[in-house]
DNA sequence: ATACAGTATATTGTATACAAAATACATCGT
DNA sequence: ACGATGTATTTTGTATACAATATACTGTAT
């Protein structure tokens, strides 16, 4: 009963926050399309609120880059081009050599455990087909790795990173013919960690992200080229 | 007549982003100390406008870290701990040497030109003992290599990095202790980019984030010895 | 004097109302 | 038929109003 009511409070969350989820995950998933505009209205009559917790969460989505803001006439699903992806790109790439080393030095004994059962998660993933699964164990994979280093606005950065990228991400894991390549990584990515030789980790996470990088952009010319 | 008319239409800010620009500037310059309350009648009347604007101007503060929200008490000033600040440093140091190398590789002749004289500019600056425009003249000089990586993401995330920073830069360029070895630092990056030799790029970028890490710190311990 | 209860006040969260600008559309003239 | 002009509609930008919650205060009982 108390506890009942402790759990309500607990998840009380304004509804701008509900929103500005909702947003974005209609914008990750793509259910919102890239230059789509965002009618305040429309969405309030949607979502069933009123037009400020919708302005509020734009506000968020605006600084966090998935819309664009033309003044006076409202917001619009940011565009991605080849370039923009190409620069979020560049930074994930030192980005997450800098998380390897971190990691290096201050991953616990625990936590490479859980690493290599979640590596371990991921191959059995790969063997099932469902991209879902194993893009999620992908995720939970590299999850432990930033939350080793103990850095909250890192672990932040790359979420944030990650969010760009993440419209493509599944092209990238629907390429069956690329899993060995990422099984191999993974397992360097694990041994160098292991070994905590930071040369070694950072280098193959700059491997890792060069890969998605040319499957990822393989893929926008693809679509671009339809158009 | 028409020029004029131009002007004032570029001009134009909503009301939410001068809100923004207004407090962001107060919460840097410390007008706003952390733990402090933002009280959203208040501003609204100091600043002469309605809440709309406040809060709008408050959600995006919130998601660039200058303030944190709590449920139904609203926003405060975001505190600066060693901890945060430290993390900041961390992932300042491999940024600007990812800045640097890129910048190798992009750098034109005519803003290696600008870097050298941005250089001379921030020694003479030295000379002087005006702070204000010694740090003036140290973020026009690192604005041109971020700016020569032609990674606008990357432009916006030192941006954002900087701004945490901000605070204790003044610490930093005080003590004039220090400069020689700046001045040193920052010829090393020129001659680095000059040559386009990334390693040595990289490297001085990252001894010359070190050197401010320890003097923030050394702050920010004294200060916290004070309370 | 102190702890507590109950009320008043202040503050946030949400919805609505109003103003200004941009867009769409229809009418008119050529 | 085509373009221009003026009006209607839509949409954003801003202000205000209302509701719910949290905080501060006051008085009372112990």
């Amino acid at each position: 009963m108390l506890d009942n009511l402790q759990i309500t409070t607990d998840e009380y969350l304004p509804l701008r926050d509900v929103v500005f989820n909702t947003l974005r995950k209609a914008i990750l998933t793509g259910d919102l399309k890239p230059g789509e505009r965002l009618m305040e209205i429309h969405l309030a009559d949607k979502l069933g609120v009123s037009r400020t917790p919708i302005r509020e969460a734009i506000r968020k989505l605006e600084l966090e880059g998935l819309v664009v803001m033309i003044p006076r006439r409202g917001a619009q699903v940011a565009e991605i081009t080849e370039k923009s992806m190409s620069d979020v790109l560049e930074i994930r790439r030192a980005v997450d050599a800098l998380c390897a080393e971190l990691a290096c030095e201050r991953i616990t004994d625990e936590e490479l455990k859980r690493l290599n059962s979640a590596r371990l998660d991921f191959e059995k993933a790969v063997e099932g087909k469902d991209v879902t699964v194993i893009a999620q164990a992908d995720v939970s994979f590299h999850n432990i790795i930033v939350q080793a280093t103990g850095n909250q606005r890192l672990v932040q950065l790359v979420e944030n990173l990650s969010e760009q990228m993440y419209r493509y991400r599944f092209e990238y894991i629907k390429d069956f013919s690329g899993h060995p390549a990422i099984i191999k990584e993974h397992a360097a990515i694990c041994e160098a960690l292991k070994k905590r030789d930071k040369l070694a980790a950072a280098e193959s996470c700059r491997v890792h992200i060069d890969n998605q990088k040319k499957s990822i952009i393989a893929r926008i010319r693809k679509d671009s080229a339809k158009h």
